[in-house]
DNA sequence: CCATTAACGACTA
DNA sequence: TAGTCGTTAATGG
């Protein structure tokens, strides 16, 4: 595909010109990988910032017992490795959720593109605020909300960020990641054998809904915002 | 309410 | 065959 055409579909690029997106493109040469291709991790040294030009990423740390915890699921258009990565430790990995397409541009790139670009770091605050903002909300159903609510919690933002909305009912939206009850739990903070039944209930309660027994859920998006509000 | 542990059948590399 | 996944159950905080 068109380089110009990945690169327009970033969040951070939006709102700038054609001829802007082609000097830029010589700084983020495309980069493929295949499914579970480890992009970022502490034992790469070179920080920078990733850009998803297509596909899907999971970002996560490792506890001290080996666990992973993850933290976010990004997808074509997002960016990663934010700038306070670039001077302080961090335990961070992103793997790809499919075959996809990242690029990354090194600290002095970008602050040399910022420089000619000032728009560009006003874009980019705008996203790690935005950012910010979610991880304070995220912390608050975290330490103070049980484990149903966390769950419905984390099943709202993948709808919102991962959920096409059905055709022919739009009430519905199918969720477009693939998630073992396993990574349900690590996002939660909490056990398979806690997020099984919890689902079967959801799926009892008409919040969610499956297709075929290996196929994606559907959410009931009203339901589930009713549910969350419900629930302690 | 939920973590922990154990265990089982089914599926997959 | 070994490892992963969804699921149920017992137990205990």
């Amino acid at each position: 595909m068109d380089p110009i055409k990945y690169l327009s579909r970033i969040d951070l690029f939006r709102g700038l010109s054609g001829e802007e997106l082609r000097q830029l493109n010589a700084f983020t040469p495309m980069h493929t990988c295949k499914k579970g291709t480890v992009v970022a991790s502490p034992h790469l040294e070179r920080k920078a910032l990733y850009l998803i030009k297509a596909g899907k990423v999971r970002l996560y740390k490792l506890t001290e017992d080996g666990k992973e915890l993850t933290l976010d699921l990004l997808r074509t258009g997002h960016i990663f490795g934010d700038m306070t990565s670039f001077r302080t430790e961090t335990r961070m990995f992103a793997v790809t959720m499919e075959d996809s397409v990242i690029c990354s541009i090194d600290r002095e790139q970008f602050q040399t593109i910022i420089g000619e670009k000032p728009g560009l770091a006003l874009a980019y605050i705008d996203i790690v605020t935005a950012r910010l903002k979610e991880v304070e909300e995220w912390l608050e159903y975290m330490a103070y909300g049980s484990v149903r609510k966390r769950l419905l919690f984390l099943l709202n933002k993948l709808s919102a960020k991962f959920g096409a909305g059905g055709e022919d009912e739009p009430e519905w939206g199918r969720l477009q990641v693939e998630l073992t009850h396993q990574e349900l739990a690590s996002m939660t903070g909490s056990m398979r054998e806690t997020i099984t039944p919890l689902l079967n209930r959801l799926v009892s309660e008409g919040v969610l809904r499956k297709e075929a027994a290996r196929g994606p859920y559907w959410i009931h998006r009203e339901r589930l915002r009713a549910a969350l509000a419900a629930s302690k």
